[in-house]
Formats: structure tokens, sequence, C-alpha cells
RNA sequence: GCGGUUGUAGCUCAGUCGGUUAGAGUGCCGGCCUGUCACGCCGGAGGUCGCGGGUUCGAGCCCCGUCAACCGCGCCA
């Protein structure tokens, strides 16, 4: 017989019924009634109910086990009365009785329990992570992102995509996020750094001819974390093709995506066929740059409604150059008490107010009612309801100025109303891809110019556009991936031509010196035969929180920091020793407070 | 760096207007219990009310400071 098992805990049915067996597992759940006494046996698998009497020459022993003690034990596998049959679990029908047990790994009292669901406080969870990943809810969570590895790994690999390694220690690339730096020992006082993302490596991959890459790829920024924001590091499944078209990317991975959350949805629905949003249509939709598309509200442009109009507020705005009224339509909100607290949630967001017209019924038709309302007249009034495809019973709201301004706080409303009136659905996965986003945008502070996303996208229009279109006219063939409201992925068509990206930096006012110093490995590479290529990159731990439900990335990540992007369980970060620093020729300056 | 929320038993939480010895559930330990599966019953241990200071005859409760955790802002091409 084998030292440790015969069968899992989850495999034993009425067919076992009358085998000796080995089980080995953690104690799960005591329940001792004296003279007789039933443990539930857990493995990574499931659960057996194992028990013993005074019958069983195992007795004296077995009742002095405690929970989470890993145990094996030998029995004899027995039907359950009908009556006694668990449904629960899937060994339900039998139990085993005890004939011999062994104790592999005794456990202390445990500071955080593996049975039951009782909140702990993270930071015990943390420091006891293998003991919160014995239980279910984690150890589910940990499974499933395994399988949508692999589920993703298979995808890719079925698409002619071949997955590559690329290095972790690495050089800073000047452009986006902190970096985490390695010393160096061989090269005193020079640093690595762990990517930020294998961005220029991957480009490299294509150049080298290699046509379909991808990779499940850790990536390392040094930067605050959020829910959704693991501090320090996270993975991604990185992708790149060469000699494709925007389109060709859009063919590829959108079945990938739609496939992964079907397979592991849990039935929830999946958008069929992504819609392409441009950035501009979607922020003055939605509000937003990854809109949930759950909420059906979609916003509108009626300034012309306002303009000339008694109300003098929105009116004067409407005067100067720039500004707009935007309305944002809430159906079956049409409730006074309703928009007074949408008003006052607007004044908690800084905002001086928002102004709302409401509808009800009156003499059979819908009338507008409210201070904003009386403001502008019935005939106006009306043709924003018609505009808006309001009835009796529904509401909007109003924005104005400009709309840079107010956009982000309009997104915000929107959520909120569309919460609020519970008209946002639950239980689906709604895709979308934004396209076109700007290549530049200007900084409100400074002024200055500077690229809105990744500064290696190919501009639409290529050079002629760099040339002829003022920059901030200038689209990129730049493209986000969105879930429910969660930026799961970004990606672009790369520009290949050293020649368009010399323009592309000298917009920003970088000189050929400074593209060459700081992207020299692969504008060199560029000069050398370089295929038109473009790839993206979908964020894994925010796939698997989607897919898991999990509000906290931590939830779906093994081995989390805090945070404080502290590892607790580890003790990472450590200090180094003396020995460490004089041979990385290092010296800690202490912090001055 | 900034803001918000929270901090009472191992854990989840209650604690009234500032008033006597700070409670419940759960977990833990002990006892009883031969059909439980969130077993049940009885008993017990377990508290620097985050920490420091202040107001008060009296502070878990009020005030000031501080620390920690989480959430958010900044940051994240």
């Amino acid at each position: 017989m084998h030292p440790y098992r015969t069968h899992t805990c989850a495999e034993l049915r009425k067919e076992h019924v009358g085998h000796t067996v080995r089980l080995s597992g953690w104690v799960h759940r005591i329940r001792d009634h004296g003279g007789i006494l039933f443990i539930d046996l857990r493995d990574h698998y499931g659960i057996t109910q194992v028990l013993a009497d005074p019958d069983s020459p195992a007795f004296a022993e077995v009742e002095k086990v405690r929970a989470e003690w890993v145990i094996r034990v030998d029995g004899v596998v027995k039907a359950r009365d009908p009556e006694l049959v668990n449904p629960k679990i899937p060994t339900g029908e039998v139990e085993v009785f005890i004939k011999d047990i062994e104790v592999l790994g005794p456990a202390e009292e445990l500071p955080l329990p593996v049975f039951g669901d009782q909140e702990y406080p993270e930071e015990t969870r943390l420091k006891y992570r293998f003991l919160d990943l014995r239980r279910e809810k984690l150890h589910r969570n940990i499974v499933l992102r395994s399988n949508v590895i692999a589920s993703l790994r298979r995808r890719m690999t079925e698409r002619g995509f071949m997955e590559y390694q690329t290095p972790i220690l690495t050089a800073s690339s000047p452009e986006g996020a902190r970096d985490f730096l390695v010393p160096s020992r061989l090269h005193r006082g020079k640093f690595y750094a762990l990517p930020q993302a294998p961005q220029q490596f991957k480009q490299l991959i294509m150049v080298a001819g290699f046509d379909r890459y991808f990779q499940i790829a850790p990536c390392f920024r040094d930067e605050d974390p959020r829910a959704d924001r693991s501090p320090g590091e996270f993975y991604q499944l990185d992708v790149e093709m060469s000699f494709v078209t925007q389109e060709d990317v859009f063919q590829t991975i959108e079945p990938v995506m739609r496939g992964v959350f079907e397979e592991f949805g849990g039935g929830r629905p999946v958008t069929q066929e992504f819609p392409r949003i441009p950035y501009r249509e979607a922020m003055l939709k939605y509000g937003s740059d990854k809109p949930d598309l759950r909420n059906p509200i979609q916003m509108q442009v009626v300034s012309e409604h306002f303009r000339g109009s008694g109300f003098q507020i929105f009116a004067r705005l409407l005067e100067q150059e720039g500004n707009e009224v935007r309305a944002i339509p809430a159906p079956t909100g049409g409730s006074r008490a309703f928009c007074d607290r949408m008003n006052a949630w607007a004044q908690k967001q800084g905002l001086p107010g928002m102004g709302y017209i409401f509808w009800r019924e009156e003499g059979g038709r819908p009338v507008g009612a409210g201070p904003l309302a009386k403001n502008i007249g019935p005939e106006r009034v009306e043709a924003l309801r018609v505009q808006l495809g309001l009835d009796a019973g529904d509401a909007a709201f109003f924005l104005a100025g400009k709309p840079a301004a107010f956009v982000d706080v309009a997104g915000r409303a929107r959520n909120v109303i569309g919460e609020e009136l519970g008209l946002t659905r639950k239980d689906s996965f709604e895709f979308c891809w934004i396209v076109d986003f700007p290549m530049y945008e200007l900084d409100e502070e400074t002024g200055q110019l500077d690229f809105s996303h990744n500064p290696f996208s190919m501009p639409q229009g290529g050079l002629e556009a760099l040339n002829e279109l003022p920059p901030l006219d200038v689209l990129g063939y730049q493209y986000d991936i969105v879930c429910n409201g969660v930026e799961l992925s970004s990606g672009a068509i790369r520009n290949h031509r050293p020649e368009i990206m010399y323009r592309a930096f000298e917009i920003v006012g970088k000189d050929r010196a400074f593209v060459d110093s700081h992207f020299g490995g692969m504008i060199n590479a560029f000069r050398y035969g370089a295929p038109p290529h473009g790839g993206i990159a979908p964020g894994i731990d925010r796939m698997v929180m989607l897919l898991a439900d999990a509000e906290n990335i931590r939830e779906v990540i093994m081995f989390p920091m805090n945070q404080r992007a502290e590892d607790l369980m580890m003790g990472a970060p450590s200090e180094p020793t003396n020995e460490q620093l004089r041979e990385l020729g290092l010296r800690i300056v202490p912090r001055e407070d």
C-alpha cells in the first residue's frame, strides 16, 4: 500500500463500499459525541467524513487529534444510511471507519481558522498566508487563476503563438513608472532595473523574425498600490504579432478573451462582438475611457437647448468658446427625492451642484418639473425630453462648463445613477475596445505637449499626419480592452520606422540624441529590417479578479504584499547585511526627519 | 506626500447621556454525550478598551497628539 494514500479525499463513492482504503489530509472539523467521533478529512480535492468509535483499535489516538493536524488514516469504506447522507459533499454517500491512524504533521493552535468563513484582519491573513490559502475561497481563486492561465496558454498556442522568456534583470527605461533597481556587484555604482513590462523585448522579438510571441509575463512597477493594483509586481498576457493591422490584433485577441470569460465566467453572459468605441466618443457618452457598459446610460451634448435660455448660469457659460452643456439621462429617476440626493452627491464631489429636470405625468403628458425646467420654459424642456428619449417618471442631470473639467465627475455620476436606480446590469461581462486614442495631450499645468499613451505607437496617417496635423488632432493606433469598467488591457500598432519615431519625439521637444540614448537598443534594431508589428497585454490579475468576483487583487494572488509593499510572511523587504552592502559598494543614508 | 474610514477578548462585534465589577457570539481548554456534518449541553481561562497626554470627582465614551490597518487622491507610458 502507498505510504500516504490510496485515494484522495474527493474520490470515494458507493462503489468503494467494503474497500480498505488509506487517506491523508488535514483535520478540517471534529465532531466528538463521546462514544462516536467524526472527522472531516480535507485535501486539495475535497472532504471525506471519517469516523471512529470504541470498537476501533485507533479510537484513543483519534480522540487526540486537533484542527489542521495532518493525519493518515486506514479504514473501511461504509455506505451511509439514506437519512445520514450528506448531499453537500460529493463523497457524502459514504464514510470511512478508521482502523489505524498516524499523525503526519501536528498543528499548534491556529492564529487563523481554516474552517468557516469568519473574516480575519488582513495582517493576520497575510502573515499566515499558507493557512488562508487552505481556506475554501482563496484556494478556489488560486485554482481558478491556474486554470485561466493554462487556458490562455492553450488558446494562444492554438493560434500559432510561441512563448518566449525575456530578462528579469534589465535596463531602466526612462518613461513610465518608477523602476525597481537591483545593484550590480560587478559594475559598482550601476544598477539593473526590473522590467515594467517586456515592451522593448517583445518588439525586438518581432524584429528577430519570430512573428507571434506571447508570454505570461511578470511586470514590476514601484508605485503605490490600490485595491486593484498589487504593489510591485503583476502579470500580463503579453502578446506581439508581426505584419498585422489593428484589426488583425482585434480578430486574434477578442476570441481569446471571450473564450476565457465564457469558460470560467460561471455562465454569466459575455459580449459576443466587442463594440469599438473611439476615445472621444467614450469620454462624451460615458465620461470615461473605461466605460462600464453594464450601465445603459449614455450622456449627450445638449448645449443648444440652453443657449440664450432663461437659465442664466448655463446661458452665460455657453457664451464662452469651448464650453458645453451635457446631459446625463436617468430613466426611472423622476422623483424630487432622487434628484435632490444626486445633487447633494454632486456637491460632495466639489461641484456647486447638478442641475436637473424630472418628468411627471400631467394631463396624460410628460411634463418637466424642477427649478431648471421653470427657468428655460416648457418648449425647451420638451425638446430636451425628446432628444434624450425620456418619459414621465424619468429625470436628467446637467453639467456645464469646459468638458475637460467635468467629464470625470460626470462619469462618476453616471456610475452612481446607474447603480442607485438599479439600471446597471449584474452578472454579465460587457467588453469593448476603446480605439483612436490621441497621440498627444496637453499638460494642464505646464502647457507642455506630451505623449498621452505609449510613445512607441504608430500615429494614424504616419509621418504625414505628424507633419501636417495639429499635434492634438493626431490619433494613434492605440487601443484598450475594457470589461465592466475595468481597463483589462492596453495595446498598439508600434512605430517601427526610426524617422517617424524621431519626428514623434520631436513634437514633444525631445531630439534625436534623446531618443538614441534612451531607446537606442530598439531604434538601432529598427534600422536593420523591422517588420510592421503590434500587440497587446491583458492583465492577468484583473482578469481573474473579474472572474472570481473579487473586490481586492490580493484575493487572486498567492503571496501578495500588503498595502505598504511588505511581505509579512517572508519579512520582505529586509535589511541587507554589512557584508552584502560592502560587496555592492553601497552605503545606506539614514532618513533625515 | 495628502485625505477618508476603522482600532474594545485569538476573531466578529455590542457597549445608552461620561457613572459601580466592560459584555455577546465564535474560537480555545476541561467535563458529559454512539449518527453528527456550522453537532448539542455544562463549566473555565482569556481585556494595557491601539499608544501618549489632557479635561473631569469619575473616561472605552469628550479633547489634543501619535501609531497601525484598509480605502482613495497624487502616482501608475
